[in-house]
DNA sequence: CCCGGTCAAGCGATG
DNA sequence: CATCGCTTGACCGGG
């Protein structure tokens, strides 16, 4: 976020990375030119390298990739191979490098590689070739540090997982991180996953609190440190809002604008420098300065 | 300018 | 069984 004077006088915050999106129905109905959609591809990368410097002035060393930088490129794929389309992803890359900064991406909701339905699985590997793609793009190493973090997917269905993860090729599977979520997949689903197939697990401390698998967070987040090797473990950290906590699953789950709460296990990992964090919060960087000044917490 | 309705996809929870 | 929510809201069309 970044400060924006409004006409009035008064300051407004407004978010630093200014993304277009394009849709499908718009898409069919022919309205979008080629030109347009390359032009609006192009813009949210300049836009993403601009967001970028304001991450690196603010000290923050951990950035997430959007999902949507390249809206119905899944329709347009002869239109990614383009000379500036290429530069410019290097160009973040070679930033992201020389400021030794995290990168990571979360896609969407839409990937689930444990699907009943093969289709479904078909096109979550799409999904996740696209995010490979921007990864090789900006020069990133093949490895989790620089991670392509989703969930398991539909419950109880470990081995469609399993076999999914296996058939990946290299420049997905070694960027593959699971995260914990509130109702399929637990610490110890994940860990069972990581046995078979070694893909790290991303903990994340809210989700823990609503599918804890008899695990105390510390020990949730013990356990997915033991799936790192050598890398320095990422977490997530969000909230839920202090007025929803008596509310139903749907409002608890919501994350919060600002830190509310940090739990000490994370928090001290976490200045030790053994994981880093994500801060999941609506206000982004303003919530993290906030925390540094409430929550004795280093960046 | 501003507003309300709408927007690809999978899944689980909710009322 | 329709709707909502998933880190982050943007686009479109009509007033």
């Amino acid at each position: 976020m970044v400060p924006k004077k409004k006409r009035d006088g008064s300051i407004e915050y407004i978010n630093a990375m200014d993304e277009k999106s394009l849709q499908l129905g718009q898409y069919n109905l022919g309205k979008y030119s080629k030109e347009k959609i390359l032009s609006t591809w192009l813009h949210n990368i300049f836009s993403f390298e601009k967001c970028l410097d304001v991450i690196i002035k603010d000290g923050i060393r951990s950035m997430r990739v959007s999902s949507n930088l390249f809206p119905l490129c899944d329709f347009e794929q002869d239109l990614l191979e383009n000379e500036q389309i290429s530069k410019q992803l290097k160009k973040i890359g070679d930033k992201f490098k020389s400021h030794q900064m995290r990168v990571t991406t979360h896609p969407s909701q839409f990937v689930v590689l444990s699907s009943l339905n093969p289709n479904v699985i078909k096109n979550s590997i799409e999904q996740l070739k696209h995010h490979a793609w921007i990864f090789d793009k900006m020069g990133l190493d093949e490895s989790p540090y620089y991670s392509i973090n989703i969930h398991g997917g539909v419950r109880d269905q470990k081995k469609i997982l399993c076999s999914s993860i296996d058939k990946l090729p290299d420049n997905i599977r070694k960027r593959l991180t699971l995260e914990n979520d509130e109702s399929s997949y637990n610490v110890k689903d994940l860990f069972e996953i990581y046995e078979s197939t070694s893909i790290p697990i991303c903990f994340d401390s809210h989700h823990h609190a609503f599918n804890d698998a008899s695990l105390s967070g510390e020990d949730a987040m013990g356990l997915a440190g033991l799936t790192w090797g050598t890398y320095t473990p990422m977490t997530h950290l969000s909230n839920t809002d202090p007025s929803m906590v008596n509310g139903s699953f749907k409002d608890k789950r919501k994350h919060s604008d600002f830190v509310h709460y940090i739990p000490e296990y994370q928090r001290v990992a976490n200045n030790n420098k053994s994981i880093d964090i994500d801060f999941e919060f609506k206000q982004k960087n303003l919530a993290i300065f906030e925390a540094i000044k409430n929550f004795e917490i280093t960046l």
